[in-house]
DNA sequence: CGTTTTTGTTGACTCGAGTAGATCGCGCTG
DNA sequence: CAGCGCGATCTACTCGAGTCAACAAAAACG
């Protein structure tokens, strides 16, 4: 039987504090805040060496309470042990800490059971914030926090939504370019190593390379479905590798299913990028140190990361919500062809 | 400007539910917390139904205030981004989760000092419990959360500390045993790569490899020291390389480590297991998808998240604080030369 | 039928801090 | 010296929910 009563609680309030200074509560919360009114040079001494004394912090939930404001943003994830992610939440938790604020992390496990759950559970709590990585790619449903007045912003959606914040990169666009660069080395038959989405929207990149190969007037592309993960892109690997008159290049959408395609292609002894040209999506740390490093394309992680931040923070009640699009560049290394600068 | 005055705050509160139920704020108390007295049934149906009407939901902060617990707990990881730690931080929420307490997540960057001001401003939170992933391996400072009685747990410690709940893999027996495994392989130059700890004790890992030397009456091995990630890993490989008379095998300290230092190993087009076999630590699912797919050692994550939340949440105030040491297996895949059985 | 016990309900105080409104005291002016 | 202004300080109420002492009503008992 967990023994709550006896939980953490301050040792030391205000009311200690004025005592010892021989000053009201209210000069207290003056001083330590600098707060509304102002206090005499003298007596702010006082009450600093009071609290320096007694050890005094402030209590943050009776603030928070009073305030109607926790200083907590929450962020919601898909998964926190994809690398992607994780490095989305080191980026966040950093902006915020930054602004003052501590992060609620919130794993749904792939499940919008468990997604609505931690949005839920946030809204009780108060944050004055929310990042919601969704597991769904069309609008999701943030009506409660809204409600509430909490500021929601969507990371990494794959379509425009309207009514809701919203930041991710520039899907379309920079998935054209990795897949022309494919092109500029000569490959005509370029696959797509696609993540399943849920939702009923096209997903960005795969708009882009659908309009890469177009516009090259390249013959249909074959596409490769499956899972977000490492063991996706295995699988993934393991089906285009059975398939006849293979493509000479793939587009992959995120590094972490780039790195189980990989592992695909070694065990059939294949090489990248002389067999297999392949380029992915995402930039993260993992692959610029698979093998061959990975040509990927870099999404600006931590920009994105305060401008949710601002976003959140640093925007009025009022103001509208906000799409805000980032640009990302391609980092050519071995593996669609190009040598890596760096070896 | 934020506009903080206008934030989060309830729409309803227990007022307007008792209000329109025609009953005392005291009832819905009791009926929404089964509270500590008892409701006729008729008065309960009448609260629920208000509750229901106006989308009730109580606040937590204010509850948090009055009881002195939040029902949250914290994390401390010196990089969310590394895969281990993201994988540990998934299964500490996910563990928290399922006992209704929600995850504060606190980024060290690997530095002490933003891992002190993070336990900090945890414990003015008023955190029912921490679990700390201490960039350091000695005792950390966690008096300022003892002295506000806020259970702690170390995780993934490298020494048996006294007087703290600490958690961990049994480093230096599964250490050796994998040392063991590779001499088992023909090995008898068996390197270390060993990350930086920044400390005064030595690292169980460091010592089961030198236990195993020793054991098999073995030369004594060489040391590559280097940042605890993949560029670190990297790093070693190239001084690896260089040595005169090269080891045959390696062991090193963790998943991430050993991905760049294949890299390493692939651009100076060594084979391996052939001409250098590997094993490494952590069991993370990076380990499973790399080239030649990783030998390690996996640390049983999920039941480590698990005992640290009984730790804090089941276990009283006045229960003296415990070391638990859990066993790890072998995964025997291709690197060290087994054969991987899923190929 | 009167009395005790039980059950249900309520008012009021509490947690710790923010801050408006009242109060106090001091110096300056007419 | 009365009167005013002003800065410093204090008193008291507030945020929203938990819960105890007190009370009312109903049930059980002799």
């Amino acid at each position: 039987m967990p023994d709550l009563s006896a939980s953490a609680r301050p040792v030391v309030t205000r009311k200690d504090v004025a005592r010892l200074a021989g000053v009201s509560t209210a000069v207290v919360s003056y001083v330590v805040n600098g707060g509304p009114k102002n206090v005499a040079p003298a007596t702010q001494e006082k009450v600093r060496q009071a609290i320096a004394a007694l050890g005094y912090r402030p209590n943050v939930t009776a603030r928070a309470l009073k305030m109607g404001s926790s200083r907590i943003l929450g962020m919601v994830v898909p998964k926190i042990g994809s690398p992607f992610f994780a490095s989305l939440a080191q980026a966040v938790e950093k902006a915020a800490e930054e602004a003052g604020y501590a992060m609620l992390l919130g794993d749904s496990r792939d499940s919008l059971t468990v997604e609505r759950r931690h949005l839920s559970n946030f809204a009780d709590r108060q944050v004055d914030g929310v990042f919601l990585c969704s597991v769904v790619n069309h609008r999701p449903e943030v009506s409660e926090l809204e409600g509430r007045g909490i500021r929601t912003v969507l990371l990494n959606f794959s379509e425009y939504p309207l009514e809701v914040d919203a930041i991710g990169p520039e899907f379309v666009g920079s998935s054209r370019r990795a897949v022309e660069h494919l092109a500029s080395h000569g490959h005509r038959d370029i696959a797509l190593v696609q993540g399943f989405v849920t939702g009923n929207t096209l997903d960005g990149r795969e708009f882009g390379w659908r309009e890469a190969l177009r516009g090259m007037g390249a013959s249909e592309g074959r596409v490769f479905r499956c899972s977000f993960d490492r063991a996706g892109g295995y699988d993934a690997g393991r089906r285009f590798l059975a398939v006849p008159d293979r493509p000479t290049a793939v587009f992959i959408t995120s590094d972490e299913q780039a790195v189980g395609f990989l592992r695909a292609l070694h065990e059939a002894g294949l090489r990248v990028p002389e067999d297999v040209a392949v380029m992915s999506f995402d930039g993260s740390e993992e692959s610029e140190f698979s093998w061959p490093p990975l040509s990927t394309v870099r999404q600006p992680i931590q920009q994105m990361a305060e401008a949710g931040v601002r976003a959140i923070i640093g925007t009025g009640r009022d103001e509208p919500p906000r799409t805000q699009v980032f640009d990302c560049d391609l980092v050519l290394r071995r593996s669609c062809g190009c040598e890596d600068h760096k070896s």
